[in-house]
DNA sequence: AGGAGTGTACGATATCGATCGAACACGTTG
DNA sequence: CAACGTGTTCGATCGATATCGTACACTCCT
């Protein structure tokens, strides 16, 4: 026996309540991770792998990428074959963060820093709600 | 006539309405700038000067960070005689991005690495509206 | 088994921002 | 006016991190 060195499969999570407010900012001030949950938030919960994303940087980038989210108590993962699904954490880590998260997801979707400075007055309206509302 | 009262300084402020997400979050994303805030939450409108914060930086950087957090947004600067004093823009900072700055202020007064915040037992009891029934 | 697909680990580079000291500008006070 | 206090601007430095290419590990498929 090789002794199996599953590096995949020791998948580390965080839980958003022992997150601290600047490793949360950490995350979300990247316009590359936020395009990555404003995604994630637009689909059911484990149905888009990692790589599926669309996203302007190389594999190896978006993969840190979503190490970073995850370290942070945004998604949770879960390896499914060779994939790996994601899920946004949107309840717990609005529990921790009230109305971070969406914000995040009420941002334009594509407001990097190119234009399109949403006008103010339009920038109320999540496509599902973020946990924030009641149910 | 060559501009009488030239105002002192240029003060160039920023309505909180026209602030970018990516804008304010890289404001907040400073533990300086987010101690200035909480400082200045603590006390009257326009009563602290620049100078009158303790912070762990040199007046040139401090100057830097105050800059920053006027372009964001985050607070209106007003010159009275030598002094400069500083109000934070609660309500505007509020109505642009509901929330946010009430996590900054929330946060713990000397949080480096601190976790302090709340308990973790208080914030774990969200329903979970999402079927992903984990440990 | 072999090959393709998916994602991570690693080393290197590059860019961005926080930081500082010094010089300057403005205002007050002696 | 001179001296001092307050805050900004400038130029340089330094550390953090986003980025990439490559190599590797794991899984599925034929």
């Amino acid at each position: 026996m090789t002794e199996p060195t599953r590096r995949r499969r020791n998948l580390v999570h965080t839980d958003p309540a022992d997150v601290a407010l600047q490793d949360a900012l950490d995350a979300l001030t990247d316009p590359v991770r936020r395009s990555i949950l404003r995604e994630l938030a637009g689909e059911p919960d484990f149905t888009r792998a990692c790589g599926t994303f669309d996203l302007p940087v190389s594999k190896a980038t978006a993969s840190h990428h979503f190490a970073v989210l995850r370290a942070a108590g945004l998604l949770e993962q879960l390896d499914k074959g060779a994939r790996r699904l994601n899920r946004l954490r949107r309840s717990e880590f609005d529990a921790r963060f009230p109305g971070l998260l969406a914000l995040v997801l009420a941002e334009g979707p594509s407001t990097d820093h190119d234009r399109v400075t949403c006008r103010p007055g339009e920038a109320a309206s999540v496509p599902d709600s973020a946990g924030a509302g009641r149910s």
